[in-house]
DNA sequence: TAATTTGCCTATAGAGTTTAGGCAAACGCA
DNA sequence: TGCGTTTGCCTAAACTCTATAGGCAAATTA
């Protein structure tokens, strides 16, 4: 019988690719066996268990956003910076939803300190190095910068501010204005 | 044999009790048929499916989050009314962390519109009377106002500010602080 | 090319979802 | 109070997904 090929790698690529088609809750090791015309049983000798494969999907998800975020921060500063890290985040949610599920999973402590999680907080950080703010000010700032895009990016993905004026788009511009004016006179505690 | 005297009521507040003890996404027809003593197939009498207890739940959430919220707002204004409505949703997501995952939960079109999810933003909406925001600024500002404590409190749950200084709580008060700002501050387009 | 390793297989068991059809308890009415 | 109807929970069964054990053949190595 020829052999498929299969290795964690793939499976987990082909895993990603099913969340952006079908949802990532959607996602089960019987059809990843399916897409590649295999039985089930022959995915349990590269993953451990359907848990794991979600879990390196998640990983795969992280990952591919923190690349984009380095590409995109490189060379910029200030609310430019600002704006094309924040854009980094919507449009791989719009182009990979799944995928945007997936890294939202919540992974357990030693997972997520060495997944590209921590890549995304130090971005953040180095984003208001173009801004003037001290600690504990700054980790605040960091802080809400992270509730605004996350918060944002998933209220609309769930479609809560689709079928009503203004457009999205209009509210994510001024959201991100907003966010520069705040941080360039950031409160007094 | 004695009747057990399921209601969809019942079944439908026992779902939110478990969804809180072992996470909303371990909520199962199974599951709470055991908490009822009764055969699974009994629930299905009450219940059109797996599906429709989680819409039931997530309802269920939206409506509770919104009685508290109604509550919160009631007698106060600016950013007394801001503060006191955003903790509504972080100590909601505190005590009943299944629940406040089940308010997140997709709905469609026209259950959405059918939701307290209404009643949420209207009420998002009152507390910019305390501001001076004009159309379209007002609801560019709901969804900032939304995205922020949405995000704020899912991030946290995920553990994402733990292990960490300063203190998440710090963070948040600061947070609303400079909502408060920003809103008596709101930039021009 | 023989021995070993590796990869996908069959078989099986357990859990969750969902439907069909049955029996008895509760109810409504004479 | 007794009778018929309705309702509620039941058994049975089919289907899906997860997971493990053990087998055979293809690929690798010497």
């Amino acid at each position: 019988m020829a052999r498929a090929g299969l290795t964690t790698e793939r499976l987990t690529r082909a895993g990603a690719e099913l969340a952006d088609e079908v949802g990532f809750d959607q996602v089960t090791v019987s059809a990843l066996a399916r897409r590649f015309d295999v039985k089930v049983a022959s995915l349990y000798s590269h993953l451990k268990n359907s848990q794991d494969l979600k879990t390196r999907i998640a990983q795969l998800a992280l990952e591919e956003l923190a690349d984009r975020a380095a590409d995109a921060l490189a060379g910029r500063a200030g609310k430019d910076a600002l704006t094309a890290f924040a854009n980094v985040y919507r449009d791989y949610a719009r182009e990979h939803p799944g995928r945007y599920d997936a890294a939202r999973l919540r992974l357990d402590p030693e997972t997520a300190a060495a997944s590209a999680g921590v890549r995304h907080s130090q971005m953040t950080r180095a984003i208001l190095r173009g801004y003037d703010l001290d600690e504990p000010d700054q980790t605040h700032a960091v802080r809400l910068l992270g509730s605004v895009f996350h918060g944002f990016v998933s209220l609309e993905m769930a479609g809560g501010f689709s079928h009503s004026a203004p457009d999205s788009q209009e509210s994510w511009s001024r959201a991100l204005d907003a966010l520069d004016a705040l941080l360039r006179n950031w409160p007094a505690a």
